[in-house]
Parts: C-alpha cells; sequence; structure tokens
DNA sequence: TCTGGGGTCCTAGGACCC
DNA sequence: TCTGGGGTCCTAGGACCC
C-alpha cells in the first residue's frame, strides 16, 4: 500500500469546453466570441463556456444573470443535449476502438489504462496518437494527462488545457503537485477547500504537513484520501462499466409556486417519465424519494422502500404520499424531484396478488406509442393540468 | 449574484436481529 | 434488572463531480 508505482500508466482525456467546441462545430460563426451555455430562463447557471467569457471572470456553475453582467456581449446558448450526447458516442467509439482498457467517467472525460502496454515513451506517443485522431474525427479539441494514476493524470489533463497534453512521470509527481492551491486536487471541493484554509492549508505542500490521524479525525474516510492524495497516491483502477444505481429528475420553477395541484401534476408526470426509462432499460426500482426544495432554499427529501416494481401506478401513489409528508409549511415551492434508486436488472414482474397482467399489456402497449411519438405524448389524466397538458415548457423541462 | 440537473459516495442515528 | 456488542438495513442530509 502506498507509494507510487512506476509500473501504472494511465491516461485522463477530457474535450475542452465541450459543449461550446459542439456549437462551434455545428456553426463556426462562433469561433474566437465569448459563448455561455446554460439554462433556459432567469434561474439558470452556466453550464460551459468559451475561453472568451472566461477573460470576463464567468465560469461554469454560475447564474446566468451574473454571468450577463460580467460579459454582456457574450452569445447565449440554451444547449443541445442530443447533439452533445451524439458527439460523446463519437469519440467514445475512436477511444474504445483504440484501448485495450477505458473508462468513460462522465459526458466528456475518458481514463485509459496502458499499464505493462510499453514503457512510458511509448505510452506517451501512444496518446498522443489517440488525441491527434478523436480530433481529425471529430473535429473536437481534447487535452490529456498521463501520469503513474487518475488522479495525477486528471490534475495534468487540468493543466494541459486548453489544448495540450502533459506527461508527468513518477518522480515528478510530488514536486508537480507541491505548489498546487488544494482546490485542483479532486475531491477538495468548495466546503473542504474552505474548512482546510482554517487549519491553515492552502497548497497540496501545506496539507502534507497536517498528520494522517489528524485529517482522518476531522474527515473520515475523506481524510485517509487527502493525506494520501496530496503525495500522489491514487490506487483507484479505471472500471470499463458500472451499472447505473439510481436515476432522477428534478426542475426549479421559473416562479416559485404554492399551487398544491400543479405540484402533484409535475411529481405524476416525473414519476411517468422515470418509470418509462426504467422500462425502457428493463430495469426495476425498489426506492423512490422525493425532493422538495422551498423559496428560502431549504431542501428536504423523503424516500421509501418498495417492491420491486417499474408499475407507474405504484410508483406515483409513492411519490405523491411522500410529497404529503413533505410539503408540511405554507411556504412557495422553488423545485420539486424525484429519484428512483436501488435499481435492478429486470423485466417487469407480475404480482400475484393484484392481477395486473392486463395492465403489463396496457404499459407495454403505451410505451410503444411513446417510443415513436417521443415521451411526452401521452400520460394519464391526472398528468393533466388547467385542461391542457400540465407542463409547459417553462415549468418543466424533460431534457437534463 | 439568490444559487441547474443528473449522478456517486459517505455519514450518522435508529431499528432490528442474534 | 439499570443495561452487551456486532452486523445490517433504512432514512435523511450533505459533499462532490461534470
Amino acid at each position: 500500500m502506498g507509494g507510487l508505482d512506476p509500473n501504472r500508466a494511465i491516461v485522463h482525456m477530457d474535450l475542452d469546453t465541450f459543449f461550446v467546441s459542439v456549437e462551434r462545430k455545428k456553426d463556426n460563426r462562433l469561433n474566437g466570441k465569448p459563448l455561455i451555455i446554460g439554462g433556459t430562463g432567469d434561474r439558470g447557471v452556466v453550464s460551459s463556456c468559451s475561453y472568451e467569457a472566461r477573460a470576463f471572470g464567468v465560469h461554469s456553475a454560475m447564474p446566468i444573470r451574473l454571468a450577463k453582467r460580467l460579459c454582456p456581449h457574450a452569445i447565449l446558448i440554451s444547449g443541445d443535449f442530443e447533439a452533445y450526447s451524439e458527439h460523446s458516442h463519437m469519440v467514445s467509439d475512436i477511444v474504445k476502438e483504440a484501448s485495450p482498457l477505458y473508462e468513460k467517467a462522465s459526458i466528456d472525460e475518458f481514463y485509459i489504462d496502458l499499464s505493462g502496454m510499453e514503457r512510458f515513451f511509448g505510452s506517451y506517443l501512444w496518446a498522443r496518437d489517440l488525441r491527434n485522431k478523436v480530433m481529425d474525427e471529430t473535429g473536437l479539441p481534447i487535452s490529456f494527462g498521463l501520469s503513474v494514476n487518475k488522479m495525477v493524470a486528471k490534475v495534468a489533463t487540468g493543466e494541459a488545457k486548453p489544448n495540450g497534453h502533459l506527461q508527468i512521470v513518477a518522480p515528478q509527481v510530488s514536486g508537480f503537485l507541491a505548489p498546487m492551491p488544494v482546490q485542483k486536487i479532486p475531491l477538495v471541493g468548495k466546503k473542504t477547500a474552505q474548512s482546510l484554509t482554517y487549519l491553515g492549508v492552502k497548497t497540496v505542500s501545506n496539507l502534507r504537513e497536517i498528520p494522517r490521524p489528524v485529517l482522518e479525525r476531522v474527515y473520515g474516510k475523506q481524510g485517509t484520501l487527502l493525506y494520501r492524495r496530496a503525495r500522489g497516491e491514487d490506487d483507484a483502477p479505471v472500471i470499463p462499466y458500472t451499472e447505473q444505481k439510481s436515476m432522477s429528475t428534478e426542475s426549479t420553477f421559473s416562479q416559485d409556486t404554492i399551487d398544491i395541484v400543479k405540484l402533484r401534476s409535475v411529481l405524476t408526470a416525473m414519476v411517468e417519465k422515470l418509470a418509462f426509462g426504467l422500462r425502457k432499460q428493463r430495469k426495476l426500482t425498489a426506492c423512490i424519494s422525493v425532493k422538495l426544495r422551498y423559496a428560502n432554499f431549504e431542501t428536504f427529501t423523503r424516500q421509501a422502500r418498495i417492491p420491486y416494481t417499474a408499475n407507474d401506478d405504484v410508483l406515483i401513489d409513492k411519490a405523491l404520499h411522500l410529497f404529503t409528508r413533505l410539503y408540511d409549511r405554507r411556504i412557495r415551492v422553488r423545485l420539486v424531484g424525484v429519484r428512483l434508486s436501488h435499481l435492478v436488472p429486470g423485466g417487469m414482474q407480475i404480482d400475484l396478488f393484484q392481477d395486473q397482467v392486463r395492465q403489463v399489456d396496457l404499459f407495454q402497449a403505451l410505451d410503444g406509442i411513446k417510443r415513436k411519438y417521443g415521451g411526452s405524448s401521452i400520460g394519464k389524466a391526472s398528468g393533466i393540468y388547467g385542461g391542457k397538458r400540465a407542463l409547459r415548457r417553462e415549468d418543466y423541462t424533460g431534457e437534463l
């Protein structure tokens, strides 16, 4: 345990300002201009922005309102997630074809394990070839880091960006990390960085001075990781595939609401959408949870275990019940959401105690129509609100 | 500047069982 | 009678990542 294994060779590849690059590929008039991609409406945040916008202080997760103030001449785009997903697949296919062992870590990130393939020099050339191939075939800029493990490789990619590459061999790791602010270590977010500041820790080198037992007392398991990562140690494997453990959807209203009928109908539509996805993937869920955020941003959840199911009626019933338990104040609501977890593979089970055979047929018929005409073409009567389809676009967007 | 949406993992307390 | 100890599951909340 511990120490750096110089025989490991891990590549981390990350598409540069991925959404922005796809938009520019679609319309090259956007090249060289400040670009902000973010949620529609007034309450959105920045999900991607070009370097020209970053020059004005814009960064991802920043409220759109503020971004507009900082960079008024920026071009705002609401985002085309179908195109992003398509391009992500294109890149995946290229990485997959070339790599002995790879992991897709997010829509725009990959890890590749090259250990034992060749010595480091060969790995570096190999990674540069792959990078060029991705850029040639997709027209999207991509950067990579190569080092002895996932963590250092990822940090290296961050330093290589934009449009670059960087190799950190074992003897360089310690010196490479030492001067960096602790936030550069994946795991150190806003809260951890803040609390480390109280301990007088600003840089990785500062972090190395904190004894391991202290970090473990304060941060638990995270403390162990902090101690190790400060030293460039990480033995996390590259994992080709992991089962999805949950699926969820949530939506912030364009205006906070106390309209219970509307809230219930939004929740109903959300459950229908999730249950449809569940059946499409031939999965069942055994736990449902409902989330509610009040106007003052206080957020609560209620969850319940249920027998394995993918049945709309069962899930809607549960969701509305959980919502009733949750919504106990007379305060306006900002957001509601639903999450299904404890997912297992398996078609719909037929419960012998309730004669559901006909219902299974019904669901399959409805799903057929949904596949044909799109997910929002059909809903239960309870999903209808005010005589129209419950969900106007400004209330609730089905995509991402 | 009032703060998205879809995920993963961890923690802490209580129930329950042996 | 004045109180074990471990294991596991469940719930709720929170940090983090892209």
